[in-house]
DNA sequence: TCTAATCGGTTCGGGGCCGAAACGAAGTGA
DNA sequence: TCACTTCGTTTCGGCCCCGAACCGATTAGA
C-alpha cells in the first residue's frame, strides 16, 4: 500500500527532519552528498566512481570530493579493484549503517508525529 | 491518524527526492537554507532575523546569509519594520511560494511511489 | 608492442558557507 | 543628553564545493 501523505504534511516533514539534522551536532551533508551516500547503502554493490556519477547525474569531481569527505567522516571506504585497478570500489562501512539507520529513524518518526 | 513508514521507505525516501532535487536544473538549497524557507512559509508571520535565528537553533549571519542567497533568487524578501526601524521583517514571495508547493507536491509524490 | 580508450584524481579560478567578533543604525531609560 | 541595549549586517580567516580541463595509471585492441 502506497504511502499518503498530502503536500502539506510533505513540507513540514522535509522542514522537520532538516531542522533536526542542522540542529544535530552531527556537519550535515549536503544534498548531493546524502543522494550519494544513501545510494551506495540502498543500491546494490558493487559502486565506481563513475558509475555514481551516471547514477545521479553529476560530474566525477562531484564523487570523488563528496567520497573525500564521507571518507573522511568514516560513512564511506575505497578500495582499488583487484580485477581492473582502474576502478575504485566504494564499500561500506559500520559508521556509514549506523549513520543511515538513525537518518530513516529520523525520517520515520518526524513522519509518525505529523499533524493529520 | 499518523503517517505510517518504516525506516527504510523512509531512508528511500529521502534519497529520491534529494536525487530529483540534485537532477533539478534549481540551485539545491541546503540543509539550513530549507528549514530556513520552509519556516518562513508554515509558521506564522512577522519573521524577523533574529526570531529565525533563535528557532532554528543557528547564528545571525546563518540568517542574514541564507535570505542574501534565497533574496538572490527570489524566494524570499526583506523590509524594513516600520514601527522599528531596527527589526527586519522576512516577507514571502509568490516564487518562494510556488518553489514550496513544487516541493511539497515533489515529496508527497515520491511517498506515493515507494514500494511498500 | 604501442597507440588509444578508460579509470579515478587533481588543478584551476570562482564562489558560498562557517562562527566569532566588530560594526553602524535605531530605540530605551535616566 | 548620553550611556546602554538591541537590531541586522559585515569582516575575517578558514574550509568546502562547483565544472572544465588535464594528469598519471591501467587496460584493451590492432
Amino acid at each position: 500500500m502506497a504511502v499518503q501523505l498530502r503536500a502539506g504534511q510533505a513540507l513540514r516533514l522535509w522542514h522537520d527532519v532538516s531542522l533536526a539534522l542542522v540542529q544535530g551536532r552531527e556537519p550535515d551533508l549536503s544534498t548531493r552528498q546524502a543522494s550519494v551516500l544513501i545510494a551506495i547503502y540502498l543500491e546494490p554493490q558493487p559502486h565506481t566512481v563513475r558509475g555514481l556519477a551516471a547514477r545521479l547525474g553529476v560530474t566525477k569531481p562531484v564523487i570523488t570530493r563528496a567520497l573525500d569527505t564521507m571518507g573522511r567522516q568514516g560513512l564511506v571506504s575505497r578500495k582499488r579493484d583487484p580485477a581492473d585497478r582502474r576502478n575504485v570500489l566504494v564499500q561500506r562501512t559500520v559508521n556509514g549503517a549506523l549513520f543511515l539507520e538513525r537518518l530513516g529513524d529520523l525520517v520515520a518518526a518526524k513522519a509518525a508525529a505529523l499533524p493529520s
